[in-house]
DNA sequence: ACTGGAATGCAATAAAAT
DNA sequence: ATTTTATTGCATTCCAGT
C-alpha cells in the first residue's frame, strides 16, 4: 500500500479503524507504551495497517494518556483547594 | 531556567535572515551536495552542518547548532519530496 | 572519536466520525 | 463537544561512515 510514505489522500482525509484493530493496538499498549520495531512489523502484518500508521497510533495514544493524566491532576488540585 | 536565551530572538527558529544565510551556506560549501564528506583540518574535524552553523553565526551573530541545521535540512527535503509527489496528482487516475 | 542523516518523539493542529 | 486518524515543525535519539 504505502509506496509513498503518505496515508492521507484527496478523498479519504482519514480512515476509521476496525474494532479488532483498535482492540489489538490497545492491548499492545498495555504491554508497553512504546512499540518496538519487531512488534511494529508484526502488528503491521497482523492488522492490515502500515508501520507508519502503527507508529502514529502509539503517538496519539500516548498524547491521550498525557491528556487524561493532566485532567486527573487538575481534579486533585481542586480537591486540595477545597 | 526561564527563557534567557541570548542567541534566540523573538522571531521563529528560522527567521528570514537566518534562512537567507543558511541558503548562502548551502550554495557555497558544496554547490550541490557532492563534496568530500570528510572535512578534516589539522586536529579538528568539520562536517558540512558545522560549517553551515559557523557561517550562520558569522553572518547573523545568532547561534544555530549543527543538529538544528540537520533537522532543518530534513524538513526541507520532506517538503520538496511532497511537492514533487503532488505534481503527479491526477495524471493517471 | 568525530560526524551527517534517518527514525522517532512530541506539541500543536486539522478535520471526519462519534 | 469529544474522540479518533493524520500531518507538520521543531528537537532528540538511533545508525552507521570515515
Amino acid at each position: 500500500n504505502p509506496a509513498n510514505g503518505k496515508t492521507r489522500t484527496r478523498d479519504k482525509y482519514r480512515i476509521v479503524y476496525t474494532d479488532r484493530q483498535r482492540y489489538e493496538l490497545e492491548n499492545e499498549f498495555t504491554v508497553s507504551k512504546y512499540i518496538s520495531i519487531p512488534r511494529k512489523a508484526a502488528l503491521s502484518s497482523t492488522l492490515g495497517l502500515s508501520e507508519r500508521q502503527i507508529k502514529i497510533w502509539f503517538q496519539n495514544r500516548r498524547a491521550k494518556e498525557r491528556k487524561i493524566n493532566k485532567k486527573r491532576h487538575e481534579i486533585c488540585s481542586r480537591q486540595l483547594n477545597n | 531556567e526561564l527563557d534567557d536565551d541570548q542567541n534566540n530572538d523573538g522571531e521563529g527558529v528560522w527567521s528570514p535572515d537566518i534562512e537567507q544565510s543558511f541558503h548562502e551556506a548551502l550554495a557555497i560549501y558544496p554547490p550541490c551536495g557532492r563534496r568530500k564528506i570528510i572535512l578534516s583540518d589539522e586536529g579538528k574535524m568539520f562536517g558540512r552542518n558545522e560549517l553551515i552553523s559557523r557561517y550562520i553565526k558569522m553572518r547573523t551573530g545568532k547561534s544555530r547548532t549543527r543538529k538544528q541545521v540537520s533537522s532543518h535540512i530534513q524538513v526541507l527535503a520532506k517538503r520538496k519530496s511532497k511537492e514533487l509527489q503532488s505534481l503527479f496528482k491526477d495524471t493517471n487516475l
